[in-house]
DNA sequence: GATCGTCTCCCCCGCCCGGGGGAGGCTCGT
DNA sequence: ACGAGCCTCCCCCGGGCGGGGGAGACGATC
Protein backbone atom coordinates (compact mmCIF):
# COMPACT_ATOMS: atom_id res chain seq x y z
CA UNK A 1 0.00 0.00 0.00
CA UNK A 2 1.77 3.38 -1.20
CA UNK A 3 2.11 6.68 0.43
CA UNK A 4 -0.61 8.38 -0.87
CA UNK A 5 0.20 12.45 -1.43
CA UNK A 6 -1.84 15.59 -1.90
CA UNK A 7 0.06 18.53 -2.97
CA UNK A 8 -0.84 21.92 -2.10
CA UNK A 9 0.89 24.83 -4.27
CA UNK A 10 -0.39 27.99 -5.35
CA UNK A 11 2.21 27.93 -8.58
CA UNK A 12 1.42 25.33 -11.07
CA UNK A 13 5.18 24.73 -11.93
CA UNK A 14 5.78 23.62 -8.70
CA UNK A 15 3.20 21.39 -7.98
CA UNK A 16 4.11 19.61 -11.24
CA UNK A 17 7.89 19.16 -9.94
CA UNK A 18 6.91 17.70 -6.71
CA UNK A 19 4.62 15.42 -8.99
CA UNK A 20 6.97 14.43 -11.04
CA UNK A 21 9.18 13.72 -8.36
CA UNK A 22 7.23 11.79 -6.23
CA UNK A 23 4.88 9.51 -8.65
CA UNK A 24 8.40 8.68 -10.18
CA UNK A 25 8.74 6.07 -6.62
CA UNK A 26 6.77 2.86 -6.45
CA UNK A 27 6.19 3.34 -2.97
CA UNK A 28 4.53 6.62 -3.32
CA UNK A 29 0.79 8.27 -5.04
CA UNK A 30 -0.01 11.52 -5.32
CA UNK A 31 -3.49 11.08 -5.40
CA UNK A 32 -5.05 15.27 -5.74
CA UNK A 33 -3.90 18.45 -6.11
CA UNK A 34 -4.93 22.09 -4.97
CA UNK A 35 -3.56 25.29 -5.32
CA UNK A 36 -4.98 27.11 -2.18
CA UNK A 37 -5.29 26.42 1.14
CA UNK A 38 -9.64 26.73 1.35
CA UNK A 39 -9.10 23.98 -0.78
CA UNK A 40 -7.34 21.82 1.38
CA UNK A 41 -10.35 20.51 3.80
CA UNK A 42 -12.78 18.96 1.33
CA UNK A 43 -9.91 17.38 -0.66
CA UNK A 44 -8.59 15.70 2.77
CA UNK A 45 -11.65 14.39 3.72
CA UNK A 46 -12.05 12.99 0.21
CA UNK A 47 -9.23 11.47 -0.85
CA UNK A 48 -7.54 11.06 2.85
CA UNK A 49 -3.91 11.27 1.99
CA UNK A 50 -1.47 9.89 4.13
CA UNK A 51 0.66 13.24 3.68
CA UNK A 52 0.31 16.92 2.74
CA UNK A 53 2.91 18.55 1.40
CA UNK A 54 1.88 22.01 1.66
CA UNK A 55 3.37 25.02 0.39
CA UNK A 56 3.50 27.79 3.38
CA UNK A 57 2.71 31.44 1.33
CA UNK A 58 -0.53 30.42 -0.80
CA UNK A 59 -3.43 33.00 -1.43
CA UNK A 60 -6.80 33.15 0.21
CA UNK A 61 -5.65 30.37 3.07
CA UNK A 62 -2.06 30.12 3.58
CA UNK A 63 -0.43 27.10 4.81
CA UNK A 64 -0.30 28.00 8.29
CA UNK A 65 -3.91 28.61 8.71
CA UNK A 66 -4.80 25.40 6.26
CA UNK A 67 -2.32 23.49 8.63
CA UNK A 68 -4.97 24.88 11.71
CA UNK A 69 -7.97 24.30 9.82
CA UNK A 70 -7.08 20.10 9.09
CA UNK A 71 -6.13 19.21 12.16
CA UNK A 72 -8.88 21.12 14.06
CA UNK A 73 -11.77 19.52 11.79
CA UNK A 74 -10.39 16.10 10.35
CA UNK A 75 -10.73 13.28 12.58
CA UNK A 76 -7.85 11.28 11.16
CA UNK A 77 -5.74 13.78 10.32
CA UNK A 78 -2.77 13.52 7.89
CA UNK A 79 1.00 14.04 8.39
CA UNK A 80 1.54 17.65 6.92
CA UNK A 81 4.74 18.96 5.23
CA UNK A 82 5.31 22.39 4.78
CA UNK A 83 7.33 23.31 1.61
CA UNK A 84 8.86 26.74 1.74
CA UNK A 85 11.97 28.72 -0.63
CA UNK A 86 13.97 30.35 2.47
CA UNK A 87 15.48 28.40 4.81
CA UNK A 88 14.50 30.99 8.06
CA UNK A 89 11.11 31.59 6.76
CA UNK A 90 9.28 32.97 10.03
CA UNK A 91 6.00 31.41 8.81
CA UNK A 92 7.36 27.71 8.60
CA UNK A 93 7.65 28.29 12.51
CA UNK A 94 4.48 29.19 12.93
CA UNK A 95 3.16 26.37 10.46
CA UNK A 96 5.46 23.89 13.02
CA UNK A 97 3.69 25.17 16.00
CA UNK A 98 0.21 24.76 14.07
CA UNK A 99 1.24 21.38 14.21
CA UNK A 100 3.02 20.78 10.80
CA UNK A 101 5.12 17.30 11.22
CA UNK A 102 7.82 18.90 9.39
CA UNK A 103 9.35 21.23 6.67
CA UNK A 104 11.14 20.74 3.43
CA UNK A 105 12.97 23.26 1.42
CA UNK A 106 12.09 23.88 -2.36
CA UNK A 107 15.53 23.96 -3.85
CA UNK A 108 16.51 20.28 -1.71
CA UNK A 109 17.27 17.50 -4.23
CA UNK A 110 14.25 15.20 -5.50
CA UNK A 111 16.11 12.54 -3.55
CA UNK A 112 15.72 14.51 -0.32
CA UNK A 113 12.20 15.30 -0.87
CA UNK A 114 11.01 11.75 -1.54
CA UNK A 115 13.12 10.95 1.76
CA UNK A 116 10.96 14.14 3.64
CA UNK A 117 7.82 12.22 2.76
CA UNK A 118 8.51 8.88 3.50
CA UNK A 119 10.00 9.79 6.70
CA UNK A 120 6.83 11.73 7.75
CA UNK A 121 4.20 9.33 6.69
CA UNK A 122 6.41 6.81 9.40
CA UNK A 123 5.96 9.28 11.82
CA UNK A 124 8.81 10.67 11.84
CA UNK A 125 8.94 14.63 12.86
CA UNK A 126 11.36 16.10 10.66
CA UNK A 127 12.82 19.25 10.45
CA UNK A 128 15.00 19.62 7.33
CA UNK A 129 18.42 22.01 7.74
CA UNK A 130 20.65 20.18 9.21
CA UNK A 131 21.50 23.04 11.90
CA UNK A 132 17.63 23.13 12.69
CA UNK A 133 18.01 18.83 13.42
CA UNK A 134 20.97 19.98 15.48
CA UNK A 135 18.91 22.66 17.54
CA UNK A 136 16.27 20.30 18.24
CA UNK A 137 18.25 17.49 19.22
CA UNK A 138 20.74 19.41 21.19
CA UNK A 139 17.19 20.97 22.84
CA UNK A 140 15.64 17.57 23.66
CA UNK A 141 12.95 17.61 20.82
CA UNK A 142 10.19 15.39 21.76
CA UNK A 143 9.11 14.51 18.52
CA UNK A 144 6.50 17.79 17.97
CA UNK A 145 7.47 21.14 16.09
CA UNK A 146 6.66 23.32 18.86
CA UNK A 147 10.32 23.08 20.77
CA UNK A 148 12.34 22.54 17.54
CA UNK A 149 10.64 25.98 16.24
CA UNK A 150 11.02 27.94 19.30
CA UNK A 151 14.85 26.46 18.92
CA UNK A 152 14.95 27.19 15.51
CA UNK A 153 13.98 31.05 16.58
CA UNK A 154 16.41 31.14 19.15
CA UNK A 155 18.75 30.16 16.28
CA UNK A 156 18.05 33.45 14.75
CA UNK A 157 19.98 34.71 17.81
CA UNK A 158 17.04 37.43 18.34
CA UNK A 159 14.79 36.77 21.73
CA UNK A 160 10.97 36.73 21.09
CA UNK A 161 10.50 40.68 21.72
CA UNK A 162 13.27 41.31 19.87
CA UNK A 163 11.69 39.39 16.88
CA UNK A 164 8.31 41.05 16.85
CA UNK A 165 9.97 44.40 16.84
CA UNK A 166 11.96 43.30 13.64
CA UNK A 167 8.29 41.97 12.37
CA UNK A 168 6.87 45.51 12.63
CA UNK A 169 9.70 47.44 11.66
CA UNK A 170 9.41 45.50 8.33
CA UNK A 171 6.21 46.48 8.18
CA UNK A 172 7.23 49.95 8.27
CA UNK A 173 5.81 51.31 11.49
CA UNK A 174 7.60 54.09 13.74
CA UNK A 175 9.36 53.66 17.45
CA UNK A 176 6.21 55.53 18.48
CA UNK A 177 3.91 53.01 16.72
CA UNK A 178 5.58 49.78 17.76
CA UNK A 179 5.61 50.99 21.28
CA UNK A 180 1.73 51.57 20.76
CA UNK A 181 1.16 48.77 19.49
CA UNK A 182 3.31 46.54 21.82
CA UNK A 183 1.56 48.69 24.74
CA UNK A 184 5.52 49.88 26.03
CA UNK A 185 7.31 53.11 26.36
CA UNK A 186 9.05 54.27 23.02
CA UNK A 187 12.21 53.97 25.15
CA UNK A 188 12.04 50.42 25.29
CA UNK A 189 11.27 50.14 21.67
CA UNK A 190 14.54 51.80 21.09
CA UNK A 191 16.21 49.82 22.94
CA UNK A 192 15.32 46.51 21.33
CA UNK A 193 15.47 48.28 17.76
CA UNK A 194 19.32 49.15 19.02
CA UNK A 195 19.66 45.62 19.89
CA UNK A 196 18.03 44.16 16.59
CA UNK A 197 20.68 46.06 14.66
CA UNK A 198 23.81 45.11 16.72
CA UNK A 199 22.76 41.32 15.90
CA UNK A 200 21.97 41.95 12.74
CA UNK A 201 24.91 44.24 11.70
CA UNK A 202 22.74 46.69 10.40
CA UNK A 203 23.08 50.17 10.85
CA UNK A 204 19.75 51.87 10.02
CA UNK A 205 16.25 50.17 10.58
CA UNK A 206 15.99 50.24 6.80
CA UNK A 207 19.41 48.05 6.36
CA UNK A 208 17.48 45.53 9.22
CA UNK A 209 14.11 45.60 7.37
CA UNK A 210 16.55 44.58 3.80
CA UNK A 211 18.13 41.69 6.11
CA UNK A 212 14.81 40.60 7.31
CA UNK A 213 12.99 40.33 3.78
CA UNK A 214 16.40 38.37 2.46
CA UNK A 215 16.30 35.81 4.78
CA UNK A 216 12.94 35.18 4.71
CA UNK A 217 12.55 36.08 8.29
CA UNK A 218 9.43 37.86 6.74
CA UNK A 219 7.33 37.53 3.71
CA UNK A 220 8.16 39.85 0.56
CA UNK A 221 4.39 39.20 -0.20
CA UNK B 1 11.36 18.33 -35.86
CA UNK B 2 10.07 19.31 -32.03
CA UNK B 3 11.23 22.47 -30.22
CA UNK B 4 14.27 21.61 -28.23
CA UNK B 5 14.55 23.23 -24.49
CA UNK B 6 17.14 23.91 -22.24
CA UNK B 7 16.22 24.34 -18.85
CA UNK B 8 17.68 26.94 -15.80
CA UNK B 9 16.74 27.27 -12.29
CA UNK B 10 18.39 26.70 -9.72
CA UNK B 11 15.14 25.16 -8.11
CA UNK B 12 15.50 21.48 -8.98
CA UNK B 13 11.52 21.64 -8.40
CA UNK B 14 11.24 24.26 -10.67
CA UNK B 15 13.01 22.19 -13.03
CA UNK B 16 11.38 18.91 -12.45
CA UNK B 17 8.02 21.36 -13.29
CA UNK B 18 9.48 22.62 -15.73
CA UNK B 19 10.29 19.25 -17.61
CA UNK B 20 7.21 17.52 -16.75
CA UNK B 21 5.28 20.15 -18.51
CA UNK B 22 7.13 20.40 -21.76
CA UNK B 23 8.23 16.81 -22.11
CA UNK B 24 4.30 16.17 -21.87
CA UNK B 25 3.90 18.22 -25.19
CA UNK B 26 4.64 15.64 -28.57
CA UNK B 27 6.05 18.78 -30.30
CA UNK B 28 8.44 19.82 -27.35
CA UNK B 29 11.49 17.89 -25.88
CA UNK B 30 13.50 18.92 -22.75
CA UNK B 31 17.10 18.14 -24.00
CA UNK B 32 19.10 19.74 -20.69
CA UNK B 33 18.96 21.23 -17.27
CA UNK B 34 21.52 23.19 -15.40
CA UNK B 35 21.25 25.08 -12.00
CA UNK B 36 22.65 28.15 -12.26
CA UNK B 37 23.67 30.40 -15.05
CA UNK B 38 27.16 29.68 -15.33
CA UNK B 39 26.69 26.41 -16.41
CA UNK B 40 24.53 27.29 -19.63
CA UNK B 41 27.27 28.29 -22.02
CA UNK B 42 28.94 25.31 -22.39
CA UNK B 43 25.34 23.32 -22.33
CA UNK B 44 24.11 25.84 -25.22
CA UNK B 45 27.34 25.37 -27.23
CA UNK B 46 26.85 21.85 -26.84
CA UNK B 47 22.94 20.82 -27.08
CA UNK B 48 21.96 23.83 -29.33
CA UNK B 49 18.46 24.01 -27.97
CA UNK B 50 15.95 26.42 -29.44
CA UNK B 51 14.52 27.83 -26.64
CA UNK B 52 16.53 28.57 -22.75
CA UNK B 53 13.88 28.51 -20.07
CA UNK B 54 15.99 31.02 -18.01
CA UNK B 55 15.45 31.69 -14.52
CA UNK B 56 16.42 35.33 -13.80
CA UNK B 57 17.52 34.45 -9.74
CA UNK B 58 20.51 32.37 -9.50
CA UNK B 59 23.79 31.20 -7.82
CA UNK B 60 26.71 32.09 -9.30
CA UNK B 61 25.26 33.96 -12.48
CA UNK B 62 21.38 35.43 -12.79
CA UNK B 63 19.71 35.18 -15.35
CA UNK B 64 20.69 38.95 -17.10
CA UNK B 65 24.25 37.91 -17.26
CA UNK B 66 24.04 34.23 -18.43
CA UNK B 67 21.45 36.20 -21.35
CA UNK B 68 24.05 38.45 -21.96
CA UNK B 69 27.02 36.17 -22.04
CA UNK B 70 24.78 33.59 -24.53
CA UNK B 71 24.12 36.19 -26.83
CA UNK B 72 27.37 37.62 -27.17
CA UNK B 73 29.25 34.24 -27.14
CA UNK B 74 27.08 31.81 -29.27
CA UNK B 75 26.88 32.12 -33.04
CA UNK B 76 23.50 31.11 -33.34
CA UNK B 77 22.09 32.30 -29.80
CA UNK B 78 18.78 30.38 -29.15
CA UNK B 79 15.58 32.42 -27.87
CA UNK B 80 15.34 33.26 -24.17
CA UNK B 81 12.40 32.86 -22.09
CA UNK B 82 12.71 34.36 -18.76
CA UNK B 83 11.01 32.75 -15.67
CA UNK B 84 9.94 35.15 -12.96
CA UNK B 85 8.39 34.65 -9.67
CA UNK B 86 7.18 38.46 -9.89
CA UNK B 87 4.97 40.53 -12.10
CA UNK B 88 6.77 43.41 -11.93
CA UNK B 89 10.60 42.22 -11.49
CA UNK B 90 12.57 44.65 -12.50
CA UNK B 91 15.46 42.39 -13.12
CA UNK B 92 12.98 40.60 -15.75
CA UNK B 93 13.00 43.95 -17.74
CA UNK B 94 16.98 44.02 -17.58
CA UNK B 95 17.23 40.50 -19.07
CA UNK B 96 14.89 41.81 -21.90
CA UNK B 97 16.72 45.03 -22.61
CA UNK B 98 19.74 42.37 -22.48
CA UNK B 99 18.20 40.44 -25.56
CA UNK B 100 15.94 37.68 -23.97
CA UNK B 101 13.03 37.49 -26.34
CA UNK B 102 10.19 37.14 -23.87
CA UNK B 103 9.21 36.35 -19.89
CA UNK B 104 6.96 33.75 -18.07
CA UNK B 105 5.36 33.81 -14.62
CA UNK B 106 6.26 31.17 -12.80
CA UNK B 107 2.36 30.61 -10.97
CA UNK B 108 1.47 30.43 -15.08
CA UNK B 109 -0.92 27.73 -16.18
CA UNK B 110 1.05 24.74 -17.97
CA UNK B 111 -1.24 25.29 -20.98
CA UNK B 112 0.43 29.17 -21.20
CA UNK B 113 3.82 27.93 -20.75
CA UNK B 114 3.76 25.59 -23.13
CA UNK B 115 2.17 28.29 -25.65
CA UNK B 116 5.04 30.55 -24.65
CA UNK B 117 8.26 28.00 -25.63
CA UNK B 118 6.10 27.10 -28.79
CA UNK B 119 5.80 31.34 -29.12
CA UNK B 120 9.70 32.13 -28.65
CA UNK B 121 10.14 29.58 -30.23
CA UNK B 122 8.47 30.53 -33.87
CA UNK B 123 10.52 33.62 -32.94
CA UNK B 124 7.78 35.73 -31.42
CA UNK B 125 8.18 38.01 -29.11
CA UNK B 126 5.98 37.43 -26.02
CA UNK B 127 5.45 39.35 -22.81
CA UNK B 128 3.44 37.28 -20.66
CA UNK B 129 1.09 40.07 -18.71
CA UNK B 130 -1.52 41.58 -19.96
CA UNK B 131 -1.01 44.80 -19.33
CA UNK B 132 2.30 44.61 -20.20
CA UNK B 133 1.53 43.72 -23.61
CA UNK B 134 -0.91 46.60 -23.53
CA UNK B 135 1.12 48.69 -22.89
CA UNK B 136 3.76 47.41 -25.27
CA UNK B 137 1.10 47.71 -28.13
CA UNK B 138 0.00 51.12 -27.65
CA UNK B 139 3.67 51.95 -27.31
CA UNK B 140 4.34 50.73 -30.39
CA UNK B 141 6.69 47.98 -29.84
CA UNK B 142 8.67 46.45 -32.74
CA UNK B 143 8.35 42.83 -31.23
CA UNK B 144 11.58 43.76 -29.24
CA UNK B 145 11.93 43.56 -25.35
CA UNK B 146 13.41 46.79 -25.25
CA UNK B 147 10.77 49.21 -25.81
CA UNK B 148 8.39 46.99 -24.05
CA UNK B 149 10.88 46.99 -20.63
CA UNK B 150 10.90 51.17 -21.34
CA UNK B 151 7.01 51.33 -20.84
CA UNK B 152 6.85 48.88 -18.41
CA UNK B 153 9.01 50.97 -16.08
CA UNK B 154 7.14 53.90 -17.03
CA UNK B 155 4.01 51.97 -15.45
CA UNK B 156 5.99 52.12 -12.22
CA UNK B 157 5.72 56.09 -11.98
CA UNK B 158 8.89 56.60 -10.95
CA UNK B 159 11.69 58.26 -13.55
CA UNK B 160 14.90 56.47 -14.07
CA UNK B 161 16.60 58.35 -11.60
CA UNK B 162 14.47 57.67 -9.22
CA UNK B 163 14.29 54.07 -10.00
CA UNK B 164 17.72 54.03 -9.50
CA UNK B 165 18.01 55.54 -6.22
CA UNK B 166 14.91 53.38 -5.09
CA UNK B 167 16.88 50.22 -6.05
CA UNK B 168 19.81 51.62 -3.77
CA UNK B 169 17.57 52.96 -1.16
CA UNK B 170 16.64 48.88 -0.98
CA UNK B 171 20.45 48.30 -0.85
CA UNK B 172 20.43 49.74 2.28
CA UNK B 173 22.59 52.64 1.28
CA UNK B 174 22.25 56.38 3.38
CA UNK B 175 21.81 59.68 0.83
CA UNK B 176 24.89 60.35 1.36
CA UNK B 177 26.13 56.82 -0.15
CA UNK B 178 23.70 57.47 -2.70
CA UNK B 179 24.69 60.65 -3.73
CA UNK B 180 28.47 59.55 -3.96
CA UNK B 181 27.30 56.20 -5.80
CA UNK B 182 25.87 57.97 -8.34
CA UNK B 183 28.75 61.39 -8.49
CA UNK B 184 25.55 63.94 -7.42
CA UNK B 185 25.13 65.72 -4.30
CA UNK B 186 23.61 64.40 -1.40
CA UNK B 187 20.75 67.45 -1.75
CA UNK B 188 19.70 65.75 -5.43
CA UNK B 189 19.31 62.29 -3.62
CA UNK B 190 17.26 64.15 -1.01
CA UNK B 191 15.29 65.73 -3.98
CA UNK B 192 14.72 62.02 -5.53
CA UNK B 193 14.06 59.88 -2.43
CA UNK B 194 11.56 62.79 -1.17
CA UNK B 195 9.98 62.02 -5.09
CA UNK B 196 9.97 58.62 -4.51
CA UNK B 197 8.46 58.76 -0.95
CA UNK B 198 5.27 60.85 -2.17
CA UNK B 199 4.89 58.78 -5.46
CA UNK B 200 4.80 55.54 -3.21
CA UNK B 201 2.72 56.88 -0.51
CA UNK B 202 5.60 55.94 2.23
CA UNK B 203 6.38 57.99 5.22
CA UNK B 204 9.87 57.18 5.35
CA UNK B 205 12.65 55.37 3.32
CA UNK B 206 12.08 52.20 4.85
CA UNK B 207 8.71 52.02 3.76
CA UNK B 208 9.37 52.92 0.61
CA UNK B 209 12.27 49.88 0.82
CA UNK B 210 9.32 47.62 1.95
CA UNK B 211 6.94 48.70 -0.68
CA UNK B 212 10.11 47.82 -3.26
CA UNK B 213 10.01 44.38 -2.04
CA UNK B 214 6.68 43.78 -1.73
CA UNK B 215 5.99 44.88 -5.32
CA UNK B 216 8.41 42.74 -6.74
CA UNK B 217 10.75 45.90 -8.23
CA UNK B 218 13.74 45.01 -6.28
CA UNK B 219 14.46 41.38 -4.96
CA UNK B 220 14.36 40.14 -1.61
CA UNK B 221 17.01 37.37 -2.52
C1' DG C 1 9.37 80.16 -29.03
C1' DA C 2 6.91 78.52 -25.07
C1' DT C 3 5.89 74.85 -22.11
C1' DC C 4 6.57 70.72 -19.71
C1' DG C 5 9.20 67.22 -17.32
C1' DT C 6 13.45 65.85 -15.51
C1' DC C 7 17.75 66.40 -13.16
C1' DT C 8 20.42 69.20 -10.60
C1' DC C 9 21.38 72.07 -6.42
C1' DC C 10 20.32 75.33 -2.52
C1' DC C 11 18.15 77.14 2.04
C1' DC C 12 15.78 76.52 6.64
C1' DC C 13 13.79 73.67 10.00
C1' DG C 14 11.79 70.04 13.00
C1' DC C 15 12.18 65.58 14.44
C1' DC C 16 12.76 60.89 14.62
C1' DC C 17 16.41 57.93 14.88
C1' DG C 18 20.29 55.63 16.78
C1' DG C 19 24.55 55.53 20.17
C1' DG C 20 26.20 55.39 24.79
C1' DG C 21 25.54 54.41 29.28
C1' DG C 22 22.82 53.20 33.28
C1' DA C 23 19.28 50.81 36.12
C1' DG C 24 15.45 48.09 38.28
C1' DG C 25 12.62 43.79 38.15
C1' DC C 26 11.67 39.34 36.41
C1' DT C 27 12.44 34.37 35.61
C1' DC C 28 15.50 30.99 34.89
C1' DG C 29 19.16 27.30 36.09
C1' DT C 30 23.10 26.11 38.98
C1' DA D 1 21.46 32.63 47.01
C1' DC D 2 23.71 34.12 43.09
C1' DG D 3 24.39 35.23 38.34
C1' DA D 4 22.64 35.27 33.60
C1' DG D 5 19.52 36.73 30.35
C1' DC D 6 15.58 39.36 29.18
C1' DC D 7 12.28 43.15 29.35
C1' DT D 8 11.44 47.46 30.83
C1' DC D 9 12.50 52.46 31.25
C1' DC D 10 15.52 56.66 31.79
C1' DC D 11 19.20 60.34 30.52
C1' DC D 12 21.96 63.13 27.02
C1' DC D 13 23.26 64.07 22.38
C1' DG D 14 24.50 64.27 17.52
C1' DG D 15 23.21 63.47 12.93
C1' DG D 16 20.72 61.81 9.23
C1' DC D 17 16.29 62.23 7.49
C1' DG D 18 12.28 64.33 5.46
C1' DG D 19 9.16 68.63 4.47
C1' DG D 20 8.67 73.02 2.31
C1' DG D 21 9.90 76.07 -0.95
C1' DG D 22 12.76 77.86 -4.62
C1' DA D 23 15.65 77.87 -8.79
C1' DG D 24 18.70 77.10 -12.95
C1' DA D 25 19.75 73.98 -17.06
C1' DC D 26 18.58 70.83 -20.42
C1' DG D 27 15.85 68.19 -23.81
C1' DA D 28 11.47 67.00 -25.81
C1' DT D 29 7.18 68.25 -27.27
C1' DC D 30 3.81 71.28 -29.17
Amino acid sequence: MPVTVLIVDDEPLVRAGLRAVLDAQPDIEVVGEAADGAAVIPLVRRLRPDVVAMDVRMPLLDGIEATRAVLRTVAEPPKILVVTTFENDEYVYEALRAGADGFLLKRARPAEIVHAVRLVAEGESLLFPASVRQLAARYGDDGQGNRAARAALERARLTEREAEVLRLMARGLSNAEIASRLVVGTETVKSHVSAVLAKLGARDRTQAVIAAFESGFVAPG
